[in-house]
Order: structure tokens, then sequence, then C-alpha cells
RNA sequence: GCCGAAGUGGCGGAACUGGUAGACGCGCUGGACUCAAAAUCCAGUGGUGGCAACACUGUGUGGGUUCGAGUCCCACCUUCGGUACCA
């Protein structure tokens, strides 16, 4: 019978759908031990559809959930849609065309698609971030992110109602009060320096500005920096609990921990004070290293410091006020390519160092940044690599404090000359001031630190302090195509936000979606939307900004839970049967941004009580990349693949006859690489398509598409399909013990590698039990029908085909997964590989029970051995049962 | 520079806590079927030498630990991903 794969594949979805066979409810009748959470990173759905990207990860939930459901698990498995965003935005601006029509076009390729791998979501749960009905609650959220304080002691967010307001405060008014909270909410508006991209006329993050200085999304480098009204989000209030948080997320890889850790940044220190001379200001630093404040010779701020303009003397205003300038136009590009060449100017002022009364120098330098610490630093040249630089260039003295430890002679005698800098630990010199009863010297850095701190609390000039590299997140875009702020801005100038019942503040209408020149939304030609009065006649206007595409997927995987609830975002009952995601499968590219971003207003809405886990997701696994060959002359100039002929194994180009270097690169319209999913589906089927996938390597590695590798597996499915429905292959007898022993193993490496995520090796091993069984010509019933389940998992078409050939009537969705039997697996005798000095030279088998003496002289006495020890003594012998017999001859 | 991941046949990749390196698949070679090709099936396939049995060699490089190292330790090289003066 021929593997029409088109027809079995169409038949079992439709059956599938049908009888909404992978359909989920919150049955009770499962314990919590025995429901599982699958997700899959829900896609943008863009308008060039489904890549052969996408199925990667979603074949890899599918198995396990597959595999989950015959082992007895009430499987939760959604789909959904990320679907706000820019493309369909630009097109609306191009063409007129209604954001919702093209995005809601892209989810109908897009579900097509999906569908058409026969991936066992339940699809009664679609949800689809640009739904009011969604994003209702996403404006939800962020109300409860507004009225909510973060409570440092108990280190949890409150309900600003929770806030105490400071008598001082109270007396001095209503309006210091709405301040005073306003300074404490999670989400507050005001005047942030951000990056702005000439070319998509909006804001945009911080981390979406590359290294190269230009726009992620478009790719154009006229962004510049602006200061704007914005969004923000004090997420670096959490930046303890995010940070702790990972400690106890064990199955994250240590990777994505490792750059989460990094990017909350947290470093111990101490802010100092240093009165400025001849002054009544007061310059606080931070430091993370306060025991080098004998060795502080000058002090830097960075050029966007408030203290700037004050400090500087009439001497020297020009030339900074020129610096300060030059810095403001730089991007963060440029001040990095600058980076091997720091400049700075002299303020003309001297601060006072608190430690000894010395005078140090005040400098302007762009390579002290305004958002970290506190904009300013006191620059420790010997013991500080880049003060280091900095002295060296502008020839500022360099004082070392600290007698190398462990380090060599010369390294030793630079440090102290002040010709090499060290930032290990040693011992203090150079380090007292009795006067002020401060001595250090002797102390190694530990006990340094904390001397020096003690000191300065005492005397009320400095305090222990921890930063962060965190920063607050910006989360306003000026853009249509995103939800809007439930919020009002009022003619007197106080802001609020909607009342629950006026939500969802759905998007109005537009006539034209251009972004307005000044830097507004396109909400600004609202018009009617834009006005509100309240009931006393006050007048206000609505926020114009939307909110980034980072806030649908925020908290996507808890409306999954209750997608169609309109009274709430989901019910508690339904939140806590599913809740933690167990298992996450995704990019690695969302290692930190959303997956950080996620974490934090899960926080949130745990502090609040809205959700019952502290985390989101236990176990988080990343799949790699699947890139494509692609071809480069020796220059290295890229060729387009349809332009590259192969002879013999090696490639040239149609057009030069040159010849090619066969690389690997992403796939891309431009090298002509991409593969499209349908077309897989329809050339080989989606079987072989998902098979293809999870053979093709580990699936977190990043690995080359071939062609190829799709017709292996594709014969491989051929090879099952023609041999379990023939009837002659297939007996009614008692099966034989050795296919009993493979088919066994089948099924225990089956199953484990699909607990562990491994799959390519369990198909390798289904490939060689069919490839036994066809040897051999037939196979029981029993074992055929194990089998079959074994391989519904990962080619659930072809196996619900095979299980109706064999007489069922209804699906294998439920059917137990087979269980192996030891009994099988265990080996009477073993085929001892013998080495002589680790080398093998010949196998012998002996029983297992065999003790290790009797092996032993077993193996000296044969006759194969005689060779390898003629002339030579026999030192001694290891035998390792089961495992290997070593000869050890001199 | 720093952080992270990884280097195994012609290619994708196997190898459990140190115990037969190269499972499985692709490709290639030979054979069967065919007028022929494709498809399919069978056999072989790390390299070198040999008619062969077999021997030598072999997991990025150089050392080390061990009876035994792809696996552990030290130093280095290369590639990929992330990050950018974080005081």
């Amino acid at each position: 019978m021929e593997y029409n794969f088109t027809r079995i594949e169409k038949k079992w979805q439709k059956y599938w759908e049908e009888n909404k066979t992978f359909k989920v409810t919150e049955d009770p009748a499962f314990p919590k031990e025995k429901r599982i959470y699958v997700l899959d990173m829900f896609p943008y759905p863009s308008g060039s559809g489904l890549h052969v990207g996408h199925p990667e990860g979603y074949t890899a939930t599918d198995i396990v959930c597959r595999y989950k459901r015959m082992r007895g698990f009430n499987v939760l498995h959604p789909m959904g849609w990320d679907a706000f965003g820019l493309p369909a935005e630009q097109y609306a601006i191009q063409t007129g065309t209604h954001p919702s029509v093209t995005t809601n076009h892209n989810c109908d390729t897009f579900r097509r698609q999906i569908k058409s791998l026969g991936l066992s979501y339940d699809w009664d749960r679609e949800i689809n971030t640009t739904d009011p009905g969604y994003y209702k609650w996403t404006q939800w959220i962020f109300i409860r992110l507004y009225n909510t304080w973060f409570d440092e002691k108990l280190q949890k967010g409150r309900h600003i109602d929770e806030l105490e307001i400071p008598q001082e405060i109270k007396v001095k008014g209503k309006r210091e009060v709405r301040e005073y909270r306003d300074k404490k909410r999670l989400a507050y508006y005001d005047n942030a320096q951000v990056w702005w991209c000439n070319q998509c006329k909006i804001v945009c993050a911080n981390e979406e500005i590359l290294n190269d200085g230009s726009h992620e999304k478009c790719g154009s480098k006229e962004v510049e920096r602006r200061n704007l009204k914005q969004w923000m989000l004090r997420i670096p209030l959490y930046a303890e609990r995010l940070l702790e948080g990972l400690d106890d997320l064990t199955e994250w890889p240590e990777s994505v921990k490792e750059m989460q850790r990094n990017w909350i940044g947290r470093s111990t220190g101490a802010d100092v004070d240093f009165e400025i001379d001849g002054m009544e200001e007061v310059l606080k630093v931070f430091t993370t290293r306060p025991d080098t404040l004998f060795g502080a010779t000058y002090m830097v701020i960075a050029p966007e410091h408030e203290l700037v303009s004050k400090l500087v003397t009439d001497e020297y205003k020009k030339a900074v006020k020129d610096y300060v300038k030059a810095a403001s136009l730089k991007s963060d590009l440029d001040r990095t390519d600058l980076a091997k060449e720091k400049t700075g100017i002299f303020t003309g002022r001297y601060a006072v160092n608190p430690v000894n009364g010395e005078k140090i120098p005040v400098w302007v330098a762009d390579y002290v940044l305004t958002g970290y610490g506190t904009g300013a630093i006191m620059a420790v040249p010997a013991h500080d690599t880049r003060d280091f630089e900095y002295a060296k260039k502008f020839n500022i003295p360099i004082r070392p404090i600290m007698d190398p430890e462990g380090a060599d002679e010369k390294t030793r005698r630079q440090v102290l000359a002040g010709d090499a800098c060290w930032t290990e630990d040693g011992i203090y010199i150079n380090s007292a001031d009795p006067s002020r009863g401060l001595d250090i010297n002797g102390l190694n850095k530990e006990a340094g630190i904390s001397k020096i701190i003690g000191w300065l609390e005492e005397k009320g000039i400095g305090e222990a302090k921890v930063n962060y590299k965190l920063r607050d997140w910006l989360v306003s875009r000026q853009r249509y195509w995103g939800e809007p702020f439930p919020v009002i801005h009022w003619e007197d100038g106080e802001i609020s936000v909607l009342d629950d019942y006026e939500l969802p503040l759905k998007l109005p209408e537009l006539e034209k979606y251009q972004p307005g020149e000044s830097g507004e939304s396109p909400l600004a030609n609202a018009g009617n939307w834009l006005k509100v009065k309240d009931k006393n006649g006050r007048t206000g206007r609505r926020e114009t900004n939307t909110m980034p595409q980072w806030a649908g997927s925020c908290w996507y995987y808890l409306r999954f839970i209750d997608p169609q609830n309109d009274r709430e975002p989901f019910s508690k009952e339904k939140e806590k049967y599913w809740m933690p995601v167990d298992l996450y499968i995704g990019g690695a590219e969302h290692a930190v941004l959303h997956l950080l971003y996620s974490r934090f207003w899960h926080k949130v809405l745990y502090d609040l009580g809205i959700v019952s886990t502290d985390e989101p997701y236990t176990k988080l696994y990343n799949q790699g990349m699947i890139l494509a060959y692609a071809y480069e002359t020796k220059s290295g100039s890229k060729i387009p693949s349809d332009e590259v002929e192969e002879r013999d194994g090696r490639f040239f180009s149609r057009v030069t006859g040159e010849e090619l270097n066969q690389i690997v690169a992403k796939m891309s319209k431009t090298l002509k690489n991409v593969v499209n999913p349908d077309d897989v589906v329809r050339n080989y089927g989606a079987d072989s398509l998902r098979l293809y996938e999870m053979f093709m390597g580990p699936l977190e590695a990043t690995k080359p598409w071939t062609e190829s590798g799709v017709k292996g597996v594709f014969g491989f499915l051929s090879r099952v399909h023609k041999f379990f429905s023939e009837r002659k292959n297939i007996t009614e007898e008692p099966e034989d013990k050795d296919t009993l022993k493979i088919l066994h193993q089948t099924i225990k490496k089956v199953q484990g590698d699909i607990e562990g995520l491994r799959f390519n090796t369990g198909i390798a091993k289904m490939m060689e039990f069919t490839n036994h069984c066809i040897r051999k010509g037939r196979v029981s019933r029993d074992s055929a029908e194990k089998f079959i389940i074994c391989l519904s998992p990962f080619a659930p078409h072809l196996a619900e085909e095979l299980w109706e050939l064999h007489g069922h009537e209804t699906t294998l969705a439920f059917e137990p997964f087979p269980q192996y039997d030891k009994q099988y697996l265990v080996e009477d005798t073993y085929e001892y590989p013998v080495s002589f000095n680790g080398k093998l030279r010949f196998k012998l088998e002996f029983p297992l029970d065999m003790p290790d003496s009797e092996i032993e002289n077993a193996v000296l006495g044969h006759e194969s051995a005689r060779k390898w020890i003629e002339g030579k003594q026999v030192k001694k012998v290891i035998v390792v049962r089961g495992k290997i017999v070593n000869v050890v001859v001199i």
C-alpha cells in the first residue's frame, strides 16, 4: 500500500478537530501531580508566514503533550498570537488597510499552517493579544501596576492605599500627597531620556538600540536621544526578588539564569559624600571599593549630571560646556567606539576627600554614565583599570594604596611605583589618617571594605549601598497598533487611570495612521476619542501612547487558563488548577527581556494575591535555531542559492563559474535559502517535517536544514507504513525473544528521551526497531501496536492510521503508553572487550554472573591472549563486570 | 575585553555517573530489479598499510591524572551566541 501521507494527514486532522480530541477541561478527577501545562512561546504572526524554525519548538512540546496524555495526564497545551506590532501598522500607513485586517489575515495563515502540522493544541483556548477581550485585561494589569507600591521592608508589592503618608507630607496638602504617592507607584509618567528613531517616528527602549547604534526593528541609524514624557515601570524595585528567584528555578538553563543575573547586575559597595571645596554642595558617589578612598586622586561626573553647571568655574565654563554638548550628540555607539581613548575635561573645581581632607580635582568625562549609581565616581587610578587609563592620559597622580598579593615581583614593583594597575586583593598601605581615627593599613580587601563603611556610617558621610544595572522599564510607544493606556490626563495636571468597569478602552478607528512629526502617537488624531469630561465638568485628554509588544506577552500564559472569561482575567480556581507552567519552550533570544519582564509582572500579581505562584515557569528550555546552507565567494560575498551549482561535492557560481564555499547561515530572502513548511508538508507530509526537525540533532543545538535529511526520515516513515500496514507481516503468534528485547529497549529509550527532551536518539532507536522487524519479515500484533504507540507522539497521523488498520475504532491519543519489562532487557551473557594496556584486542563472551577471578583466568588462559602476554609479565587484570576486561602487562 | 555554549568521519549527529569511539540518518561505492532512469531492496563505508587474518592510527592543539580519557584537570587555539567603560 502506498504511503499517501496527504490523505492520511487530512483525515486525522479532521478527526481530531471534529471530535475535539485535545480539548481540555479542569477535571477534578486529575490530582495536581497528574496535570501538566506545556507552553510554547506564542508567535508574532508575520506577513511571511510560518518559518521552519517555528515547528521545532512546537513539535517538541507536542511530543511531550501526546506522551503525557498517554501517561494519564490532563494536559493544557494552548496556542495564540502575539499580534500587536509595527509591520501591520506600517502596512496601514502605506495602504490604508486597518492593522486589524492585516493581523487577522496573518493569524489565519499561521493557524492554517500550524494546524497542518497536526499539533495537539486545544484550539478552543486560542487567544489574540489584539482582541479587545484580551487587551482589556492587559489594561487591567496596568491599572494594578499603577496602583501598587513596593514595600522595601517586606520586599513586597502592596496596594497604593496601604502606603502610609508621612505626617509632614499630609499637612502640606492634597497635591503633595498625590505627588508622594505617584513617586511610589510601580508605573509612573515622567520625563525620560529616550531613544527616538527618526525613521519609525517612535520612542524605543534602550535594549532596542543595537551596539552599532541602529534601531533593532528597522535597521535605521537615525536614532537620537530625546527628553519626552513617558510611562515607566519601576522594575528595579523587584531586582532583588528577581535575582533571588533565579536560585529556585532549578529547571532553567544555567546560561539563561546567568544572563539574567548579569542583566540585573547587582553590586554592593557604598555611597560616599564628597564636599565641594568652597561650595555648599555635596557630590555623592557610588563605589564598590570604598576601601580605596585613600587612593582617590580625582573625581569624575557624567556630562549629564545636574551639578555640572554649578560646579564649573568661570575659567572652564566654555570648555566644559562644549564638552558636554559634544557628549550629548554622541550616540552610545560613539561613546563605546571611543572606548580606547577616553575623553574628559577639568571643571576647575576640587572636592574634599573625606578620609584625609585632601583636595582632588573634579572632571567631567563621558566614561561615567548618568544612569548608573549616582552618575559620579571617585577615581582610584592605582586600582581601577579605567581610572588608570584616564589618569595616564591626563597626567593625574596615581597613588597605590595596596600592596599586591599573589603578584609576581615585577608586577608588584610596577604597582607600587604607580606604573601598573592592581584590582585584586592585597594589603593596604598609605591608608591611615590617625587624626580622623581611621586606619586600615595591613588589612586585606574584605576587612578594609567593612571597616571603612563602618567609619563612613559613623561619621554620617556614607553608607553601605546595593546598586543594580537594571533600569526603569520604558513602556510607552508612539504607535497606534498597541494596547491603549487606560489613562486620562486632566486639565489641572492630575493623572488618573480608568475604573475596571470602563475597560476595555478600545482603539479608535482612525483615518490615518501617520505618527505626528513632534513624536506624538497617531492616536493624537483620534478626535472625540481623546476628549473626556468628568462629572464636575473638568476636561481631560486620553493618553495617546500605547503599550509595547512586551505587554501582551507578559501574561498570556495566564489567559490561556481561562481565555473566555469576561468577568476577570482568569478564575482563581482554574489558575490554581494549572499554574505554574510546567514546561516552557522557545527561542534563546528571549532569555533576558521577555522572561525577565514576564517574571516581574508575575511577581507583582503574586504580591497582590492575583496568582498563586511566585514564579510563572517551572522548566524552561531553549530550542536552537534552524539555519540553512548558503554560499559565499572566497572573498566572502554571499551568493543566492539559486545561482549555485553543485559538482562532485563542490560548489560553483552559475554566473561566474567561481568556486564557492558552503557556509551555514540564517535563512534569508536575499540568500534565497528559506525553507517554507508548506512545501515540506506538501512534498513529504507533516509527520516527516516533525520527525526530521526532531531528528536533526539536540533540540537546543543550532543546526542546518537539509532536504536530503527530510527524505531520510520520509523513507523511514514509508517503510514503517509499508511494513506495519501489511497483514502478512503481523502474526498472532508469540513474539521472538530478540524482537522482544529490542522492542523493550525501544520503549525504554523513547520514554526516557521524551522526558529528557532528547528526541533525536529516541527516533534513532525506533529506526533500529523498524529495521529489525523488516529484516525478520514478521512481528507480533502486540509488538506492532506497542511500537505504533511509541511512534505516535512523533508521527501522530501515521500512527493513528496504522492503529486504525489494526482494527481500533478510536484515537490512540489516550491509549496507555507501554511499560517496558526489565526481564527482556537483562542479559545472561556479555561479550567482554578484552584490552591489553588499554588497547582493545579481542572479545570474549562470558556469563554475567561469572566471578571476576574466573573471568581473569579464562581470559589469561585463552589462546588469543597468548600473543599479547608472551615474553611479558602480567602485572594486573582489571575486570569490570558487564563492561570490560583490561590486562596490564609490562 | 568580559560572560555563556561548543569543537567527534565527506555531512547532521551517537557514546549512561571515566570502560568496545562513530549508534541512527544523509552522502558515497558496489550489487539486484529495469530497455534505461527514478524509486525500492541488499552489501560495504573514519584514515593508512595488507590478498587476508590483522596491525598502526584516530574525538581542535599541547601537557597531565588513570589499568583505561571524546568524557576529568591545566594551558592554549578556533567557531558561534550574548554584552559593552556598571564605578
